[in-house]
DNA sequence: ATAGCTGCAAATGCTTTGCAAGGCC
DNA sequence: GGCCTTGCAAAGCATTTGCAGCTAT
């Protein structure tokens, strides 16, 4: 996995405009989640794990921290937080509209692709409500061959 | 609420029958745990809630009891485990294919009248793998009146 | 009689918080 | 310099577990 001094460059600047555009300092240990986060494809991603991948990254950020930065992240809406149930929270980089799959025996996440899943009816929000958001989930298992 | 000796039979000889169905011993608290779930309409239960309810009707039950006779329900088919995310478990007395509404501010749940939602679409499950469930939760906010 | 159940208290796993020290603008 | 951040350790919740004593069958 070679990385260019050119594309590091990029993946920094591309983490300090993020942060200003969020109105967050740019911290040490918020650019490098920053770039953790936000230097690839898509992710799905839980504070534990996000943490470890610092700490293999050499980079020193407390686990605290790395919740801290989860939440202002998501509140900056850099972040979306997933709900499939179960005890952890899982952060989305992914913020446009979709599902996703849930791996029952990994806990792992991942998004159901564009516009496989589609609604064909929703309900009325009951009154004194408006809907926030639709979720919907696949749980899968592994196949019995 | 008054109820007649002749219901009150009715609902425990439903329990008894129920719990044995279930392969489970007939104790006195699942019998009362069992009364409380499935007497009335259905329902959607925290260990928390089920455990404040049982002691609000007299009935010696510690929280351990209530998290394990969940546990065994929800193994036996008798409940099913909502997933609406967030930090605790939610049980459901509705066994039949349906979905939910989750109340953000109160962080109650409820079931969406039968069909109002259906899925046009549902994507492949990933090879090697089975679709279990496919849970769709519609988030409420309180509507900003 | 005995396998299964219960209750307590301690342990666990994830997340949050209090607060002193440090770093960004 | 001042305010925001960080890190640590401790606290907080929901849930699980170990185990001695109880109970349904």
């Amino acid at each position: 996995m070679r990385t260019t001094a050119v594309e590091q460059e990029r993946r920094y600047s591309d983490a300090v405009a993020r942060l200003r555009a969020a109105g967050l300092r740019s911290t040490r240990q918020r650019l490098a989640l920053a770039q953790l986060l936000f230097a690839g494809p898509d992710r799905h991603v839980t504070a534990e794990a996000l943490h470890s991948e610092a700490a293999a990254s050499n980079v020193r950020v407390s686990l605290a921290t790395v919740y801290n930065a989860l939440h202002q992240f998501t509140q900056a809406g850099l972040l979306r937080e997933v709900a499939v149930g179960g005890h952890r929270s899982y952060y989305d980089t992914n913020l446009s509209g979709h599902h996703h799959f849930f791996f029952e025996e990994s806990g792992s996440v991942a998004d159901i692709p564009g516009d496989e899943v589609a609604l064909r009816r929703l309900p009325e929000a009951p009154a004194g409500t408006r809907v926030r958001a639709v979720d919907v989930v696949v749980r899968l298992q592994r196949d019995k061959n």
